[in-house]
DNA sequence: TATGAATGAGGCTTCATTCAT
DNA sequence: AATGAATGAAGCCTCATTCAT
């Protein structure tokens, strides 16, 4: 897999689906364009370098326009994590937790491929996204309570059920679900950030996504069928 | 292990500690309390957001002053990596490697062991530093560069090192190096992003250190001693 | 009497009396209304610090709908002082000047009193019209020559008339007419502007009118029967 | 005596008076040409009316050395009463009344004229700023507590030793003296008003100042000698 | 060397007014 | 007739940077 050209552009179809969304929520068309433009300015230049002048370019409305939908810039800041929590978005993300409680012989390698795997797609689509919010959380408190409680904690109260799942399986060692949720969550996270945020020129080959499956997989499985490849 | 009440403040201790690296360099006192104000207000409140003129109320000079050692604030910025690199700071932090490298008898746990619990003290004295680095580096390729040259490449250099000695001593699978210190990379940085810089509210649990390090150690260790447990 | 809770709000009965005058002139209930907001307000914040969007909030029409009716945000100024001409107001303010000129044996301790205490109920529910008015003419010629036009001079004149048969009854000192006017309007004036628009809070006791009109019959009259007292 | 050309400008000879007032205060030159500036735009254009650019143009300043010293634009209409307690501004006002205390055999007319028209000069010279004090006192409660305590009262409680003196002295007649001080002021007021704020095209003739002092002695004094002029 | 007053470009935001519906 | 979304000019204020002292 090579190196996007630009990580950080906002593809057509996930605008569409933004779109979509929210023009179901009753947001009108130019809130929307105002939203996305945005989502690329602040995740390409960060929050206060951005100008609500060139977001109002880029989204094509009036600077006033801006003001019309959200009250300050740092509100238009705050309306970005929602995308996030939009139904055909984050919704999708949550449901595969779902499929696979319910499904017994599901193991848990099968679940972390689809974790890291299938969720590639989302994460590098919803990169912009994930990088504003990445990047103001340590200067916006309420911001970090926003994020915490409706998508940090729902998440991890769903993936705590998965992990207890596969810990009474005995396919997982036996420490805290909460720990292995952050050992997982900071890999994954650490993994997702060197390459989208801090250094997006790196180069990603394919295998090293394998590599930190098996790395997790290794560090928290009791019998790791890959330990041995 | 408590949780600091101000995980962004520096300590004196390391204040003198710059000071002393700082003026053999030829800085002046007044160069070096601009430097620290920086990047105290830098990483509290965001590079963008700190106004040039609270950094110099907060190192006590005249407004001019700073433009008398740092051309721009641009400038001011880009000199925060270099404390890292300065002999007494980041040298001490090499010089545990060379140690390591040199002392045959020590095996992969004990140096993973000093890397990451003999470091912390390091990171939580450089966190201010740390954190207005990984905040503005996706902004500045300029930055980036610099970091990556000065900082990255040599520690990755240093590291491979000690990887392939304790893969030739059949102690690590056997993937490749660089590999191997990207997944130790990811989830060190990942715990130590989540503790000081998005989340410094939350708690550390002295146990959860010694999970990373089984959970380390077990992912890329071949026999590991602690999956066991 | 005391303080009334808010001086700069326009009664229920009042707002009536306007809508039927109005209607009569062939305005809407729309316009009024707007009218009726503009005044409030304008007399609360001043002009310049009201929004037409806040008029046509309080109004309860849309923002547009302002404007259909006053062209500009100052010609909905400048329709506020016509409220004051309107029939059933301003005539009934002029009518006493009529009837007082028309009975041959009143005095002019009489006329003075009805001048200023009948009056009083006029002039605190016309307050928050004469406070805009007040506050505007400085900065407006326009609204400056309308108002003199339209009703001071018209006012003046009434006034000289009775004045001049005072005089001639022998019960008013012998200065020009206009000169005599002027005191007395310089009075209520100042009296009415220091309760009314710069210092609202201050408490008015009954006793304070008494001592004006006291004070005017002094200042003008040849023998008042008041100086003894 | 004529109209003069423009009541509102602010003469050179009392521009230097401001001056050293406030020099001595630790003003620049500069703060004092941007409180001179914004006194006679706000007296012209009123308060919300005048740019803060305007200001700095007039001021020849840039428009940020306006903020340097008076931190928002309402600051900067808040310094404006503060120049008319300045020592020798308003202090010479202040010491006609100690003087006139002192001087047994000084009659209540000579200190009313000495008031009235010895103090024209003050007025006229110091009208744009008691115009915009006038205009702003309405919208403002702050301002409002502030000039009075600063102004109003202080002058209250110098005027009722002087009422008191000569009503001791059988001179006026028997009523509170706050009574006494607010029929004088309110016809002053309304007098200054009238041909400095509201109508200042109105031509003044010199007799109307004496119809006023006339009309104001025999208003208060009990056997006024000018009665029967 | 150090100061801090001064600058003026540019940022966020408000608001009177227009216009398609 | 009425609406209210959209506009963009202009307002207040901040701030990096300069420069005379």
């Amino acid at each position: 897999m090579k190196c996007e050209v630009d990580k950080l552009t906002i593809k057509k179809s996930f605008k569409k689906l933004i779109s979509l969304d929210n023009i179901e929520d009753g947001m009108t068309e130019k809130q929307i364009s105002i939203l996305i433009a945005a989502i690329e300015l602040f995740s390409k230049k960060g929050y206060e370098a951005t100008a609500t002048s060139e977001i109002a370019k880029k989204a094509k409305v009036a600077e006033g326009t801006i003001f019309r939908y959200y009250k300050t810039k740092k509100d238009l800041l705050f309306a970005i994590p929602s995308v996030l929590s939009k139904a055909s978005l984050f919704e999708i993300f949550l449901d595969d937790f779902n499929e696979i409680l319910n499904k017994d012989h599901e193991n848990f390698e099968i679940f972390l491929r689809k974790l890291v795997l299938n969720r590639k797609k989302f994460v590098s689509e919803t990169a912009p996204i994930l990088k504003v919010i990445i990047q103001e959380i340590p200067f916006h408190p309420e911001l970090r309570n926003r994020i915490l409680g409706t998508v940090i904690l729902p998440t991890i109260n769903k993936l705590i059920k998965v992990i207890d799942k596969f810990k009474s399986q005995g396919e997982i060692i036996d420490i805290p679900s909460t720990s292995i949720i952050n050992l997982i969550a900071t890999s994954l996270f650490g993994y997702f950030f060197l390459h989208y945020v801090a250094m997006p020129e790196l180069k990603q080959n394919e295998e090293d996504l394998d590599y930190l499956i098996q790395y997790i997989m290794n560090g928290i499985c009791k019998n790791s069928t890959l330990q041995n490849t």
